[in-house]
RNA sequence: GCCCUGGUAGUGUAGUGGCCUAUCAUGAAGCCCUGUCGAGGCUUCGACACGGAUUCGAAUUCCGUCCAGGGCGCCA
């Protein structure tokens, strides 16, 4: 009888029966049983895997760009072949809902036109007229707002989006979306609609029924008390704004931050949680991290022998220490970190300072999948340094003021997060055109590219277009968070690696030069890069 | 564009200036054993990413390059 070696393909005939007592095998699945082989037949032999496939070597895995190399050995493992069936299920579930719902899948363009506005995008050159390209959507988002001008009324896709930035363990230059679009709708139906399908995915997936409604929470508070627009709920470390408190302290750099229209705030390391196992020296290091999240400086208190005592408390009367005291519920034995600069950046870098701290002092609960909608988001972001508007989310989302000069515009959109991460935003689209010209204008942008870019998208909007909202799910995210993945990667059957390349297939790839000259162009670049050549191509 | 971490047989690793003709496991090839299949025994094969520098001597120190990963910028 011939050998069969491991990963070939085999045919059997035989009959399957329990093994003889006292020859099982606990440590196998499948050791009670075996084959009484009949006919055995070798379809096709396997080399020599490059790595270890078997279950038991889980754990032991090689580098990934061997994984990826070889991906469709490493996806033969049984924790990749789960994650794909997972994936499906995901996929078929939320198919399954929205179609009883009568939404209907309408696929949009990939080739498509290039907007020039917000991600870089990937651009395909055309045959047929020479010099002129396609871009690949970062998004089907005009796509589907010019569904509902259709009168598509619910529409929904499991969208592929190309977006030609760098990489991130979250983020791909190619990644899925389910993408939905309603019209006469407000943002509570979408949001509502949205609960409702995960929650029927959730019970598809796990048997059991999601609580919902999801909480909401307001950007600034968000902001203010977790230092991040998708803040993680699942443990505390809540910020405390102290600005008010310490007004009058003649600390030279409050002092000065303050009047620059900054804000100083708190967060108390309860002595239970972590007060007491952080000594002076790890004290010095986060001082030194806080640094690296783009903070001034950081600032402690401990609280002893019932008075807060630090190196700067001489700046500070006993009366306000007592009321930082009592603002930040200090006890003995806590420790409290004090951060102050302007209002974004300065939360922003506390939210890091945040995340660290937990992790460092192990206070997340793992298992726990905490969904949170941010609301009250704003229309606009101010850029610090130009003073130039740029949108919160995107350039369609609905104002809520009509005068886009008002000091405060919100906008009608949000986002909805898991953990700790945006798995996806939605909102209210204009559906005017004059308000979506003033939107534009706002912006900054031209007549000109307006007309350019948007022309076709304004002139769409003039024809009756109802109101209409949606919002779109990360689903390579979402997936990877549910099952507790270090990166996306582990969750799309081909990723690409960080340089955004393939290195399965070696793409992406030069072309040869008749290709060019059909297309008409012509390449600067010099680089010569090219995949390393396995030895079997060698000899070809 | 920038910062950080890493790169030792097919794979995973040990090895911080001489004890390295480099450890262990797994793998591959061959042989032996036969209630084996994720068992056991024996033999063999196989590596310091690349280039330069320091040194009597470099896997080990330094510089550069390449590759991979994490992050910043960027991601409307």
């Amino acid at each position: 009888m011939k050998t069969f070696n491991r990963e070939s393909a085999v045919l059997i005939n035989g009959t399957v029966r329990n093994r003889v007592e006292g020859t099982a095998d606990g440590r196998n699945p499948t050791g009670d049983i075996e084959v009484l082989i009949t006919s055995a037949e070798l379809l096709n032999k396997s080399k020599a895997p490059p790595f270890e496939l078997g279950d038991q070597k889980e754990g032991v895995l090689p580098n990934e760009d061997i994984r990826m190399k070889y991906r469709y050995l490493d996806l033969r493992r049984t924790e990749m072949i789960q994650t794909m069936e997972f994936r499906s299920k995901f996929l078929h579930l939320s198919r399954q809902y929205l179609e009883s719902k009568n939404f209907l899948e309408i696929e949009t363009p990939i080739l498509a036109r290039s907007t020039s506005e917000g991600a870089r995008g990937f651009i395909v050159p055309s045959r047929v007229r020479p010099g002129t390209f396609y871009a690949l959507p970062q998004s089907p988002q005009l796509f589907k707002q010019m569904l509902m001008v259709a009168s598509m009324d619910r529409y929904y896709q499991v969208a592929r989006c190309f977006r030609d930035e760098d990489s991130r363990k979250d983020r791909q230059p190619e990644f899925t979306q389910l993408d939905v679009e309603m019209s006469f709708v407000d943002m509570k139906d979408i949001q509502d609609t949205i609960e409702e399908l995960i929650a029927h995915v959730w019970k598809g997936m796990y048997g059991k029924e999601l609580k919902t409604p999801f909480i909401r929470v307001a950007y600034r508070e968000a902001m203010e008390k977790y230092g991040s627009d998708k803040p993680d709920m699942r443990y505390g470390l809540q910020f405390v704004s102290l600005t008010e408190t310490v007004k009058d302290v003649p600390y030279d750099i409050f002092q000065r931050i303050m009047k620059a229209g900054g804000i100083v705030a708190g967060v108390n390391l309860k002595s239970d949680v972590a007060g007491d196992k952080i000594g002076r020296n790890d004290v010095d290091r986060y001082i030194h991290y806080a640094k690296k999240c783009g903070l001034g400086g950081l600032t402690w208190m401990r609280c002893k022998d019932g008075v807060l005592e630090s190196n700067i408390t001489k700046y500070f009367t006993p009366e306000i220490l007592d009321a930082i005291k009592d603002k930040m519920d200090a006890e003995e034995g806590d420790l409290l970190f004090l951060i102050a600069g302007p209002w974004k950046s300065t939360y922003e870098g506390g939210g890091l300072l945040r995340k660290k701290l937990a992790e460092d002092l192990d206070i997340i609960p793992r298992d726990e999948f905490q969904f949170l909608w941010l609301v009250d988001c704003p229309m606009f972001e101010i850029d610090p340094v130009s003073g130039k508007y740029d949108s919160f989310h995107h350039p369609f989302v609905l104002p809520l003021n009509e005068d886009l000069n008002a000091p405060y515009v919100g906008g009608a959109c949000f986002d909805i997060c898991l953990n700790g991460n945006e798995l996806g935003s939605g909102s209210l689209r204009i559906n005017r055109p004059e308000k979506q010209l003033e939107v534009f204008k706002k912006l900054g942008l031209s007549d000109e590219k307006i007309e350019r870019n948007f022309g076709f998208f304004i002139e769409a909007l003039s024809y009756g277009a109802p109101p209409h909202g949606g919002i779109a799910l990360g689903i390579d995210r979402f997936i990877s968070i549910l099952l507790g993945k270090d990166t996306i990667r582990d969750v799309i059957a081909f990723p690409k690696n960080k340089k955004a390349a393939s290195v399965l297939d070696g793409s992406p790839q030069k072309v040869d030069d008749e290709t060019l000259e059909e297309l008409q162009i012509i390449t600067l670049a010099t680089d010569d890069f090219q995949f390393e050549e396995t030895e079997d191509s060698e000899e070809q």
